[in-house]
DNA sequence: ATACACTATTGCAATATGCAACTATTTTAT
DNA sequence: ATAAAATAGTTGCATATTGCAATAGTGTAT
């Protein structure tokens, strides 16, 4: 039986989670002379080497035509390319330029630095126990999809 | 010394757990018919009795502007009132309708229902830890607000 | 009384969004 | 082999969201 008290904890203490998150992720953004959105898909084409745009519309939850005008924006920036496929001339490849990997690896190390401050700050013998709490309520929301 | 592989861990945690909420949070609103961005108003105004709208900006990290349109649109669906404060009449209290308040109320009770869902999902003998190490973490990220 | 500070709203322009229609390409069925 | 169906991506369109700047109204301090 769950305690009811412990689940309005866990639901004010993720809703604040992810409002600070979203601010900070805001802000950082808009430092770099990105929007969120071009900012989320930055990381992610970053983070594989190149990616279709169904793919990249999946991972980021977007309209595959809000993704294809998010991608344009990236191009006009020159942060972004994109290069039909040839083994499969419908799918699009989009990668990063030099400039867009730049970008990623400065939004890479700053999202590093964050988060070693943040676990920095916290008690040294907690540490491992919040990434492996952190780990098990991922894994339980995962379980848990709703709709 | 923190360890590396620890920090990328937090981040690439952190930025699953609120990707994945979001994704939760926008089917959530968009079944109630109301957008994201009313439903956070919806919530704010609910769990105090009332609220201005220079506080509902701030708490929601929104222009003015903006929020005073999102006002606007509950305003017209007969979600919410504005009233002014007599006692200061340049400020609006913002209140819940009768309507609105059964929105907030049905909005309470899913996400509860679903937090409980996740919680039970955790090992029994994990959930305090997981309540705590969100506890650390949050006053880890608020003790390192950025720019 | 006057200047200043504060709250909220509106004009405006830029941006973001999703649905539906469309093109281009590949796969499947007959 | 050819027609039909499926798939990936882009664009038209209408709407919604956003923030800055300007404005109106109210309270405060000198």
């Amino acid at each position: 039986m769950t305690n009811t008290n412990n689940i309005q904890q866990l639901r004010e203490l993720v809703k604040t989670l992810v409002r600070n998150l979203g601010i900070l992720e805001k802000s950082e953004a808009s430092c770099c002379g990105i929007t969120l959105g071009q900012c989320h898909a930055i990381v992610e084409i970053g983070s594989r080497k190149t990616i279709s745009l169904n793919d990249l519309a999946e991972v980021l939850n977007l309209d595959n035509s809000t993704m294809s005008r998010t991608v344009n924006n990236l191009v006009n920036q020159n942060l972004a390319q994109r290069e039909i496929d040839p083994s499969d001339r419908r799918y699009v490849k989009i990668k990063l330029t030099k400039e867009g990997e730049e970008s990623f690896h400065s939004i890479e190390d700053s999202m590093a630095q964050y988060f070693e401050t943040v676990l920095e700050s916290i008690a040294n013998d907690k540490r491992d126990q919040v990434i492996e709490s952190l780990q098990l309520l991922v894994k339980a929301i995962n379980n848990n999809k709703c709709c």
